[in-house]
DNA sequence: AGACCGCTATCGGAAAATCCGATGACGGCA
DNA sequence: TGCCGTCATCGGATTTTCCGATAGCGGTCT
């Protein structure tokens, strides 16, 4: 998959023509056809459904070129990087956290940011936990908060310091039926429920996930969100449950507007500050000594 | 920039060797070294210092490459959506929106979402603004919410309905020394607060920068979260301000975490549905009709 | 100081990939 | 039936990439 056919295949969805597109990139429209073709090949499927008014892209063709125009807007922003990179210098450290940690860490490390770091420019960004110890190992991130999970063993090269423990639990509107009960909801219980699910195969949705399978169970998917924050959104506004870390959902607890029930068999995950066994410059470590020192219960 | 020359270059900056980082592509020395030095040229600065116990990489190009890395990843995470693409159908609706929208919106679709979009699976994707028009035009999501923005016209193409107008408004820890003023806070008056910043070229932070440059002025910029929810959390703990759009920060100012303070020159922003003008399918029309008139005021 | 080593950059040539122009196949239209 | 526009295919030309050989450099050892 070069960027080249993806170029071509989304130029000649924008276009429905081969020939246009041809004439849109400046080459021939067999150039065009030929490097489609390869990309089709390597897909296993067609993204387009030749038809004599025009080119339709298929259902399929659909999903994957939306993914396709992503990497292509991603060489663009880097290009747009290298122009910004021959410029301007500035103290920073990056950060990397699943959604929805922000409120268990954010309190803590900005409580008194200006004393514990001073002067520097904190970059927080979002991303599941996979991505984390690839950013992090790549270095492209200087400290990430991910789960400890059983499942995956912490990568090479990188050492963790245990920050906290949560227990996950179920959150549901005040009004649904499941609030009433008063001891710890079996997860079999929960196979019929409607369930608002954070994405399936990383993090807290992995974790989510592994409770259904565990007793050889499927959830019934609502819906998907990518955000924990919408997620929560979604379940208090009356349809669907949901299963989060229980400090993700103290302020929509507080506010009455969610209600949480514990879970049985009861789990819970460890979150932890993770960084590479290799330091950073001195200056960077003494950064970082601050963030976990702040961090920790 | 290649596929080839990125991957090329992240191998080598792993593996802190040119000669290693053949080894490990399987191919020689000399055409790792070559497609680096095209991929340096483009860049148009050096991602690495060569030195005699190693390769470096350079501050520069170790954000180059963090971004690289997640292109490469993205063609990866291509390769595995190509293979889920060869089974499972089934009926979805993808809707766009900015980080912050959730707490908008998402209480009004799904307040009934069983009756208003029967058997629908809704994918709920944040992005930016300008992701959100491109995504539409190029028909990777059904419908997006984004900000009308005078500054941009709609693009051709897309139609939207408008759904509602919020008022931008600065919050900031109940504590903070502005919350003791009763009348609204001059832009001007925010130039020394420290102030948490969502990105800057899109959206909401490119609506926040304007106040700013409007007035011939800079932020100052304490911190810039990919997403608002992160921003809230951060303000909430004490240091730093921000200006978010009023509905975003209702629950924590119900829950007294946050206060809000209206702004001189006042800024409201307007939110709606845009869509292709040409139509879908008649079913997923269906679709977006009902979640329009779900959504509006 | 000189020899040796390991590594990267460079170069000329071979191999592979990409592009092009020509043309066949196909469906729609008059 | 003939014509048109578009896409797929093909052989050949052009460009890109890779390779092996080698020069240059810095560090280490004698």
């Amino acid at each position: 998959m070069e960027f080249r056919q993806i170029r071509y295949a989304l130029a000649v969805a924008k276009q429905r023509s081969f020939t246009k597109a041809a004439e849109r990139l400046s080459i021939s429209q067999s150039a065009v056809s030929e490097q489609v073709k390869l990309l089709e090949e390597e897909a296993g499927f067609p993204l387009f459904r030749r038809t004599p008014r025009g080119i339709d892209v298929t259902e399929r063709g659909r999903t994957f070129l939306y993914e396709a125009e992503r990497i292509v807007g991603g060489v663009l922003s880097l290009s747009d990087t290298a122009r910004r990179l021959r410029g301007v210098h500035v103290d920073t450290l990056t950060i990397g956290m699943g959604s929805g940690m922000a409120q268990i860490f954010m309190p803590r490390l900005f409580k008194d940011v200006q004393r514990t770091l001073p002067g520097v420019r904190l970059e927080i960004l979002t991303a599941p936990t996979k991505n984390i110890f690839n950013d992090l190992h790549e270095e492209r991130i200087d400290a990430g908060i991910a789960l400890e999970s059983e499942a995956e063993r912490v990568p090479a090269g990188l050492v963790f310091d245990r920050l906290t423990v949560v227990e996950m639990v179920l959150v549901a509107h005040p009004k649904h039926p499941l609030t009433k009960m008063k001891q710890p909801i079996e997860v079999g219980r929960l196979v019929t429920e409607p369930i608002v699910m954070n994405e399936l195969t990383v993090g807290y949705g992995q974790v989510v996930m592994s409770l259904f399978t565990d007793i050889g169970t499927r959830p019934d998917i609502l819906s998907i969100a990518d955000n924990i924050d919408t997620l929560k959104v979604i379940v208090q506004s009356g349809k669907g449950i949901a299963i989060v870390p229980r400090p993700c959902a103290d302020n929509e607890v507080a506010l009455g507007v969610l209600k949480t029930m514990t879970i049985a068999p009861a789990r819970s995950v460890a979150l932890s500050l993770f960084r590479r066994r290799e330091p950073l410059s001195r200056r960077k470590e003494g950064f970082l000594t601050a963030l976990r020192d702040v961090l920790r219960d």
